[in-house]
DNA sequence: TTAATAAAAGATAAAAAGGTATTTTATTAT
DNA sequence: ATAATAAAATACCTTTTTATCTTTTATTAA
């Protein structure tokens, strides 16, 4: 479905999203420590999410990283896109390079709306929307 | 979403399952020149499916694979299974080790609706139900 | 019974994804 | 100024997936 660097992407947005509630930035340690993934890897993609304006950092004591106001209004989508492109909207299920109404996979039409849920899914989720569940731990970015 | 390889066999399936009707065997060089598809590649994956009892096979002159009566019952769900497991039906779409009720990801419960379609698609589509379409070019297994 | 055919099997290689380690740069508090 | 902190950048390594190539085995028809 979604590459394990989106799947971190995500979770780690979600987290630090939550934690920028209070203004303060979040350590990578605390953010790999959350998501129970690994330190370096995160790392790596935390840069990313920064660099495409996803998320704000700061270096030195005190640094990490931040999700601002505006930024607390991306959606899935966008972080989706970012990391593993638009094949999840609009790839054949099958394979097919070109699958349309003119040249239909077998099951081109009954997976027109499963990729429609996911659209919708993907497309009105704010990494914002749970930041309340997840600080009463009614919701969870790990197994606890 | 889908391993290449499970891609291939479904696509391979729906094409000899189509050819089968007529009662003769199938080669891989047809099979693979029907899905646009690397011929060594097919080879394995036709083995994989035979060995796992979705295509019966013939060595020799007029040999190639075959789906027979029984065969053309087989679902896509069965061949996902066999070839990517059944993370498509069970595991997070955020990577978490165990989501469930009790320890839910953010898009735990609009994730499941899409599961849903998906494993009520798979399991509902025979390797036959195209045949007949894919006999009258209504359907494709490759970009024509 | 032999030559042609075609799948089965095995080995290898190329590419992509996932993950780790080290060094560099910037910031802050003392 | 300087030591500590923490992200940025770079290089590298491992595993998995995808793909190719070669050899072997079985079958059939002449």
């Amino acid at each position: 479905m979604f590459s394990q660097s989106c799947k971190y992407a995500i979770r780690a947005m979600f987290l630090i999203a939550q934690k920028s509630v209070e203004g303060k930035y979040t350590g990578i340690k605390d953010i790999s420590e959350g998501l129970d993934a690994p330190q370096h890897f995160i790392a790596k993609i935390l840069q990313e999410l920064t660099k495409k304006g996803f998320l704000t950092s700061a270096k030195g004591p005190n640094g990490g990283f931040l999700v601002n106001q505006e930024q607390q209004k991306t959606t899935l989508l966008e972080i989706v896109y970012a990391f593993d492109g638009d094949k999840i909207i609009t790839s054949c299920c099958l394979g097919l390079k070109d699958c349309s109404e003119k040249n239909p996979c077998p099951v081109h039409e009954e997976y027109k709306g499963i990729r429609k849920k996911m659209s919708h899914m993907l497309s009105n989720t704010l990494v914002s929307d749970y930041n309340d569940e997840l600080g009463l731990r009614k919701l969870f970015l790990k197994v606890v």
